[in-house]
DNA sequence: TTACCGTGTGGAACGCGTTTCATAGCAAGT
DNA sequence: ACTTGCTATGAAACGCGTTCCACACGGTAA
């Protein structure tokens, strides 16, 4: 009942293994009676080789890990969408390895990638300093989706400065002046947060009225939304997704009150729904570029261009 | 440069590749000198054993492959969510296979269990009849999320029928007679669509007003809003999604004409904030089921009670 | 003192496909 | 007749951790 394997095949087949590995490579020299000999064999007792053991001699699995912290936003959904039509195109298979941002379970992940599981490994985002992730590169290729500055590490991101100038730009321009914003996560940790404050700071040279962290889902923005209300005087509100933005409305509401001005991010279909302006990261396109780095093991960074949809 | 093996380990701490092996794994007996001079080895030449070796040895990867056509639908991301809580729980790696209900592509990954590329299958949706799942298990645990309904497949499924039966009651009892259903696919290739019409027919003795198909995301209900708009003694549009129902309204409001009444499905965001009534199915749960048949191999049928939630 | 048990350790085989290298037959080129 | 150069094929080593089994040594029960 146990499985059949190389020598078996080869033994029945009247040939050595080397020859049926030859077969099934269609590597080297095989004359067509032995290939068709040996393919009857195998026809017959439906032997595939064994994955592992091709691994082990190759030392290598085609397979990706992606880190995630979750599913639950779309920002992960997508990324994890683009790497996996790349990494299908290119016969690698991908391995989700959810983190929930927490440190020491990112650390087995890159223990993995020293033992092998993978590859390569791409991190949608982290816990652990970047410098963990340059030095894990020893062991594969690692590539984050941030923009990494002048650490020597692969890179496929979101140039969030841009999107984000051009709409506190525009906001300035519409006359806002006193703007909440909504944050994933605080500023220490986070370097989309810290991003999104400096840029605020660069435009309108002081700090938002308001800033809410730990907000990621429409529950969040629906709590949060108490918080924003109190300050009167706000006039908009840049929220980091439009499930987020429609989640504050939604408190807003049901509180009697009108929202400011509103503006999400991730294209979502609440923010359609609304035709609230977003800022579209092309998410699927940079889980595109980060399966391509980690499968080359180029180290190279590679900004992607997010756009800024007012929505007429 | 070459990395580092057991056998390596072994010379240079004085011991045998047997007596490491027992130290990495704590199995059997090994002295705590021994043990210390080993680790000491280890430590220093940052030694981890290779994965690949020790699954060919084992003859098992802890991987389980899950099986989606796309992750664009909540069906999708909420199920493997829920299959990859539970595999992290138990110490196995989700590897997530792009099939796009492509039957071609599914039964290359049927090979790939065979080859034991994973341990165990999971078929979030499917595009091969269930016999070649059946066929399949004798390579590895497989298992489907819809109900098999005789076939010998481990299975963790949404309980459609009976929220369906529900839905349909309620609906009956507010009174409405012309019914419009959306499907995600034609009823001759899915088992959910073939429920959701037998289960209109078990409540209403007829089939529905109108059916639309090939319906999966806001855009598709958008567009098939303008063909629902002809029907115009329609009086509810039960939908396969929130954010689906969510798409029909707008195209409906996009042609100055008012939506009839709505359902959704799976609880979602945009349902919320439109207060539709929807039917959660639970996919969470269903996929940590779907886990736990995969690992243990069990063979056996879960149901999960499907809730009604009419809000208000 | 003999018999037996627990502890500690190593040799060697095992899982299985790949690859290098050597060997050999045979035809074309000089 | 002799060197080249393919075409074919196999033996054996390789990648690397695990595990079975045999072998010791020290102590204890009989």
């Amino acid at each position: 009942m146990t499985m059949a394997n190389i020598r078996d095949i080869a033994r029945l087949a009247g040939y050595s293994p080397a020859t049926v590995s030859r077969t099934l490579n269609h590597s080297g020299y095989v004359s067509a009676t032995a290939a068709a000999k040996i393919q009857a064999v195998i026809a017959q007792l439906d032997y595939v080789p064994n994955d592992i053991a091709r691994d082990l001699s190759q030392g290598r699995t085609a397979n990706v890990g992606v880190v995630v912290p979750h599913l639950n936003a779309p920002f992960f959904t997508e990324i994890v969408n683009g790497i996996s039509s790349a990494a299908f195109a290119a016969d690698y298979n991908v391995v989700l390895l959810q983190s929930k941002y927490d440190a020491a379970l990112e650390r087995t992940y890159l223990t993995q990638l020293h033992r092998k599981a993978f590859d390569a490994l791409i991190f949608t985002s982290r816990a652990i300093p970047l410098t963990e992730l340059v030095a894990a590169q020893q062991y594969g290729a690692v590539v984050c989706c941030e923009n990494p500055g002048t650490k020597p590490l692969a890179a496929a991101y979101s140039q969030r400065e841009t999107a984000y100038l051009q709409a506190f730009r525009w906001l300035k321009g519409q006359g806002y002046q006193h703007i909440a914003l909504t944050l994933s996560r605080d500023a220490t940790l986070s370097a989309t947060s810290r991003a999104t404050l400096a840029t605020f700071k660069r435009v309108f040279g002081c700090a938002p009225a308001v800033v809410e962290t730990d907000v990621t889902t429409y529950q969040d923005g629906y709590r949060v939304a108490t918080d924003l209300a109190k300050n009167t005087d706000l006039d908009y509100i840049f929220s980091n997704g439009d499930d987020i933005a429609t989640g504050i409305r939604q408190g807003y509401l049901d509180q009697h009150r009108t929202a400011p001005a509103l503006m999400g991010q991730e294209n979502q279909v609440s923010g359609q729904l609304l035709g609230l302006p977003t800022i579209d990261h092309h998410f699927r396109q940079i889980g595109a570029a980060a399966f391509d780095l980690a499968a080359t093991g180029r180290v190279a960074s590679v900004p992607v261009t997010a756009d800024l949809l007012l929505r007429r």
